[in-house]
DNA sequence: CCGGATCCGTAACGATACTG
DNA sequence: CAGTATCGTTACGGATCCGG
């Protein structure tokens, strides 16, 4: 039939997100494209354990429901990609939340190694602290390099994104570290004078930044 | 073995969040709780389609994990119960948000009637909307019996809580009205004085709830 | 009758192979 | 690189059964 099979049915707000949103997979795909337009080889990358099958069936339904787009990434690379249409982005707060609710309840890393670690996921985390401090944090354009990973934040107007890649323009001050530094200064456990963090640019509105950017509880 | 099937494994506030609530029906349980303490049959009626095996399932895992715990009804039930544990009352207001997310999205009634109707899933939204209004409900508790369907309203400090049953206390206002005129009235498409609703209590208060407390959008 | 547990057919998912 | 096709496995849906 032309209605889609195990939807709940009901004349319900929570319902009917979880109709378009519920399924295995959808919200972290989403999480993914928060940080930026990705190709569908990045995406089956960090998502890691889906198979190209489902993503490209939830990326159609995803387009279907108007919460995703394709884009065209800018012209030296001009390959297809997809990115988070106006919708999806009004849904950038509620997964903030969700990842919030989440985090606490993570157990630590010597408990369950298992689990892999990205520090671009602990960013999101951060970030979604920061925004909802009293105390707001320095405006500027912050780079990251940690491990092989890459991401940039940038805050202005009280508004902050946070993106994967290297950053689009020279940043106010970057920093570059080892994954395990990283969490250690994150945490507040490593002070950032002891990290052995590479930076650039202005120290201390990064030491500034870091005063609320940081692994919330 | 000892480990959930098919969590996703990464260390992710998001993905460990869905790893606790992202399997089908567990965020609709915590709808149905959120209006307070319900009992296994309860649920079973107000989900329609879960089966009881399921159910059972969910509520095991969720009490688990210390989102749900088993209450026991005051003594004249006297049966047991489940209801929201304090990790679980910190969701609310994230279901809330995606309840208004999808809400604007449900096709209208005539386009989707199969869709199963409630009055006090409408309810949820209409609270949701009227907890992130600037301008501010007028306090008391209010009693709505909308078909066969009933529930309160308790404003009070700011704070708005909405319960399924009929009212514990005498209301400051309550109304008695059919589905089909209770949504007009919350669609502002109809006004009070001609719905024909029974109304007891407190006339204006009620009329200056209605305000804020409607269909959102 | 209420609160579940058991069983089985079906739909969704996971892994891999394959194509333009 | 960006997807599609195929197929074994797991979870869900619906019914039935069981104990208080």
């Amino acid at each position: 039939m032309a209605t889609r099979p195990r939807t709940y049915g009901q004349r319900c707000g929570l319902a009917f997100s979880l109709d378009l949103l519920g399924e295995r997979w959808t919200l972290l795909i989403l999480r993914e494209l928060d940080r930026g337009p990705k190709r569908f080889g990045d995406l089956l990358e960090g998502l890691d354990g889906i198979g190209s099958n489902l993503l490209s069936a939830r990326l159609k339904s995803l387009q279907e429901a108007e919460v995703v787009e394709q884009v065209i990434l800018p012209p030296p690379v001009s390959s297809p990609a997809y990115g988070l249409a106006e919708r999806g982005l009004k849904l950038q707060p509620i997964l903030e939340d969700l990842a919030l609710w989440g985090f606490e309840l993570i157990p630590d890393l010597d408990q369950s190694p298992e689990l892999t670690t990205k520090a671009t996921w602990a960013a999101m985390s951060m970030k979604a602290a920061m925004d909802r401090n009293p105390t707001s944090p320095p405006e500027g354009i912050f780079g990251f390099e940690v491990g092989a990973e890459n991401f940039w934040l940038r805050v202005s107007d009280g508004e902050s994104i946070l993106r994967d890649g290297p950053p689009p323009f020279e940043p106010d001050a970057a920093i570059r570290l080892s994954g395990e530094r990283f969490f250690g200064v994150a945490s507040g456990r490593l002070a950032l004078a002891d990290s052995q963090a590479e930076i650039r640019g202005d120290l201390p509105r990064l030491e500034a930044l870091l005063c609320t950017f940081r692994l919330p509880e």
